[in-house]
DNA sequence: GGCCAGGTTCGCT
DNA sequence: AGCGAACATGGC
């Protein structure tokens, strides 16, 4: 759907790094070792369009490859790419907030890109708790190669997330071994063992509201208020999520507003109400200016 | 070297 | 209910 830019959308699915989590971009192939339906398949995907004309070209590589399949891998890597969202509402809302136009502007065809699974969207946030982005790059980066599923390719190595059962069976210890606190370590372990036992669904709280959803996800252990807004843009795909107590977005939002002193939460929250329902895209944009370099 | 980082929970008033 | 401490590691 366009306006999409793959090549910023992409960057973005990686925080403009070569690798985030399971998701690779160079500049020209994404590339994502995708659990499915408990196979794994090796996908490649690149753009052969235009940001207003867009057209990907999806490669898939795996053991059972047939209609089927590919269609799933497809419909998963659409999410994940999110290559369907239409972006104009979002573009006219904002174009009554100078605050967020020339910041829009800049990042025009930027779609917020998904993680393959809730369970792989909560560890990645948990492990981003308090730390500083590069950190949280480290401990990912740790997390998958130790206890990720390993696929060798062109003489390229490429992971994909751990399973819930792998990171059940690693325990608190397995994880401070990858220099997690004893916090994280215990978070991340308890949330994998309730899902390995299928005490804990957490793909099935796609169908609740904005609401109930955050709720059930403030009633796991390790999800505060952050994670939980985190988690509705990143893994359930809502328009309207905001983390208003993010450490980044307060300094960005404080620089946007030519405020001197930083901004309270509660100020960045009252502020934002003019943003709704879009606040996940708000958010995203920010974020992606941030990391592009093109805010301090 | 010290200070701080894209939070959360727990224990104490 | 509201506040502060602990968490532990790497980067600047």
């Amino acid at each position: 759907m366009p306006p999409y830019d793959f090549c910023l959308t992409a960057a973005a699915a990686v925080n403009f790094r070569v690798q985030h989590g399971t998701n690779f971009f160079d500049g020209t192939y994404f590339k994502k070792l995708l659990n499915l339906d408990n196979q794994t398949y090796f996908t490649r995907v690149h753009s052969i369009g235009t940001i207003d004309h867009p057209q990907l070209q999806i490669e898939i590589t795996g053991n059972t490859i047939n209609d089927q399949s590919t269609g799933a891998v497809t419909e998963r890597l659409s999410w994940i790419l999110d290559t369907t969202t239409d972006l104009s509402p979002f573009y006219q809302a904002v174009a009554q907030s100078p605050t967020l136009v020339p910041l829009v502007n800049n990042l025009k065809g930027l779609h917020i890109t998904h993680t393959n699974s809730v369970f792989e969207g909560l560890i990645l946030a948990i492990l981003g708790q308090q730390i500083n982005s590069k950190m949280a790059h480290t401990f990912s980066y740790h997390l998958i190669e130790t206890y990720g599923q390993i696929f060798k390719m062109g003489g390229d190595v490429y992971y994909s997330f751990p399973k819930a059962t792998t990171l059940a069976d690693a325990g608190i210890n397995g994880l401070k071994a990858i220099k997690l606190n004893r916090q994280k370590a215990d978070y991340i372990a308890s949330i994998a063992c309730a899902v390995a036992l299928n005490q804990l669904d957490l793909e099935s709280l796609h169908n609740k509201s904005d609401e109930k959803l955050v709720i059930s996800l403030l009633n796991i252990r390790g999800v505060g208020l952050w994670t939980a807004q985190w988690l509705l843009i990143k893994s359930f795909g809502r328009n309207d999520g905001f983390p208003h107590n993010d450490l980044a977005l307060i300094r960005a939002l404080t620089t946007l507003l030519k405020e001197k002193d930083l901004l309270k939460p509660e100020q960045v929250l009252k502020h934002s109400q003019r943003w709704i329902p879009f606040r996940s895209y708000v958010t995203t944009y920010i974020f992606a200016a941030i990391r592009s370099g093109c805010l301090n």
